[in-house]
DNA sequence: CCGGGTCAAGAGCAGTGCTCTCGGTATGGC
DNA sequence: GCCATACCGAGAGCACTGCTCTTGACCCGG
């Protein structure tokens, strides 16, 4: 190994290395985290961070790509065989679990934007990538005739709808990406309340009022 | 009117004045609004703002508070005589479309929470409103047979809702709340996803694709 | 062995939330 | 009508933030 991809190696290692302080400060401080604060806990000063992250933005950034790749991954590990019902509530409740283990990454990718922040292009990769999980679990569905496909959209939302399948290579008619997206917002709606707080003082038995949400969302996909 | 009174209603109309200037800064800096910059905005120092608010904590909870009324008006607004499936989609659009008035209030209540705070006891009350203008909807539907109730819930979710339900005062099963919450969290899923851009470069037709998501709502809700 | 590239450190700027003190003004009891 | 009192605004100040710039040290390749 040449001394040029060893120095590249250090380097790459300090980098993982203040993200994975600044990933355990997002607990504490949320998105607006402090480049100061994580550099002292590196035991260096909060010029030196600037050599490996150009702005606090673009810290973010990365934090913003590992959650999305994270989170992919592990919906992409939660992939069973089986029945469709059963293969998408697993997906649902691996969603879940992930968000649980991990809140404030979820917040930072499916909460309020942070005010300046301006998202890159180079995150709308890895945000596809959970949800082209659900989108295969009901296009598989519908092939074996355990989903229906509900009734055609046409119009202008058909062709978009139609866009986005083609986009992602995805042979599916637009009202199957219309259910497959209503569920997945839904299951993102359901896991952000639970983590936001609207359920405090009103639902404990979490994970079961989560399944009976994630049953709804089957159903409405399934339906003829 | 007294003079105890006219100082009194000085110190109120300054009172909405700054929330309406911070409402204004809301739209830029998020929910970490700046309250140096308010007061400049004011043409005033500082610190004559703690007058008025302890701290910024205090001013972000009567925006809350605020917001929060705002919303159930607006919704309570849009209640309509008629069939089961209008009236809950008129109701709604309402929601989202005050969503879209004010993106940056709904980003307040449903958002991602604020970092150091934590919201007290009062939010609460004003939270609930506009659940409620579903929840009667819901209810008379019910009543009247256009939606069913759907399959009995027991266990410790059926008397936790058993319990919601009785605390608002409304008579509805266990089962009837958990439709009526769960399709809550999806109406206010798909406004967030929309105001947070998860649907950017995706879906162009919203209020196409928030009806289609309502009428999936509607058709849960009364399904057998 | 030494020049060029990389790195960390420190000072500094403008901004933040919040506290304290200091004067001025209006209020309410006598 | 007078005066103590409560209220209110202004300013200075503290500790903190993101970020920039300069300075000096280090290491690696030619």
């Amino acid at each position: 190994m040449s001394a040029a991809s060893l120095r590249a190696r250090v380097r790459a290692e300090m980098t993982e290395e203040i993200k994975a302080v600044a990933r355990r400060h997002l607990a504490t401080d949320g998105a607006n985290l402090s480049l100061r604060a994580v550099a002292r806990d590196l035991g260096m000063a909060s010029s030196a961070v600037y050599r490996y992250f150009a702005s606090r933005d673009e810290l973010l950034t990365a934090l913003i790509v590992d959650a999305y790749d994270a989170l992919g991954v592990a919906a992409e590990a939660a992939v069973v065989p089986g029945r469709f019902a059963d293969r998408f509530r697993t997906a649902g409740h691996a969603v879940r679990d992930w968000a649980l283990a991990h809140p404030h990454e979820w917040a930072l990718i499916y909460g309020s934007p942070v005010p300046g922040y301006r998202a890159p292009a180079t995150t709308v990769g890895p945000a596809v990538r959970v949800i082209l999980v659900f989108a295969r679990i009901v296009a598989d569905a519908v092939a074996t005739g355990e989903a229906q496909s509900g009734a055609p959209i046409g119009g202008a939302l058909g062709g978009e709808l139609a866009g986005i399948a083609e986009h992602v290579a995805l042979p599916a008619p637009p009202q199957v990406v219309a259910r497959t997206f209503a569920a997945w917002i839904h299951i993102c709606g359901a896991v952000s309340a639970e983590l936001f707080g609207q359920l405090n003082n009103t639902i404990a038995e979490r994970r079961e009022f989560f399944d009976f949400q994630l049953r709804a969302a089957v159903a409405f996909v399934a339906a003829g």
